[in-house]
DNA sequence: TTACGATATGCGTGTATACACATAGAGACG
DNA sequence: CGTCTCTATGTGTATACACGCATATCGTAA
């Protein structure tokens, strides 16, 4: 119940969803995150920390830098708020959006990783879907 | 997006999930669901009236009460949301307490509705089902 | 009118948290 | 060591909101 509740506070900001939705197409660095959503890096830090003590992001340190990803296999009740999300994400132009960012930083060199390549390759033509207004 | 971002805003709060999971059974007036939350009045008023700015409740007056109801159909992401939140409810033992301490109130003779009626119909086995701890 | 049940609102308090700005820590490399 | 990049934290401020308590409003009926 307090996990349900907690996934929702995390769940009830715009920069938070932004960034879950990043995450759902593969692990990133903090940087690529704060270059995508165009924040302040204390701001995005903070953010990502909340998501990870809500239990909807794990991290994981390397070198000088930090990745984030999903909780792999999402257990509990987030397999289907995943789900959900993704679906929801889909038909909002800002996700959307945050999605050819990021695809257009990999291409540009940004910190290059395998799940995120993957996104590269995804067709644009999902990316570029139309979405509601 | 902001749509999404008000939704979760709603859904951050236990006494909130508690009052969607009534209505996913049906419209129901203040004063049971007062009664099966157990909270002061004016806290249960001010929740739904919270829901109802959020887009996730409509009310209808019928003489001195107000009777809450889910928007029927649900548009947008609405349809989806309901769903998963379905499914979550489903395994969470307070919620599940919830419905049960319904029935017990309408089969008690509370304000008696026609949907809710149909919850003290519901084959008990679907409120009993072992919910996780 | 008065009285009553159901519902909404006013108000004060405490807590959470989003942000801006500055600064500190971690790790790689010269 | 110093310097760089990336990341985290300290601090102050503003806002949102959950709650308790009292009170007001609405709708009905005597």
């Amino acid at each position: 119940m307090e996990e349900l509740e907690g996934y929702f506070k995390a769940l009830a900001d715009i920069s938070r969803l932004r960034i879950i939705n990043l995450l759902l197409h593969g692990e990133l660095c903090g940087c690529d995150i704060q270059r995508v959503l165009d924040a302040p890096q204390p701001n995005v830090s903070r953010h990502l920390t909340y998501l990870k003590h809500a239990g909807l992001v794990r991290d994981r340190r390397e070198g000088f830098r930090v990745y984030y990803r999903l909780p792999e296999p999402p257990s509990g009740h987030l397999r289907e708020l995943f789900q959900f999300l993704r679906g929801a994400f889909e038909r909002e132009r800002t996700l959307c959006d945050d999605l050819l960012s990021l695809q257009r930083a990999i291409k540009d060199g940004a910190c290059t990783i395998q799940n995120a390549s993957a996104l590269a390759k995804t067709s644009p033509d999902i990316l570029e879907a139309d979405p509601r207004g």
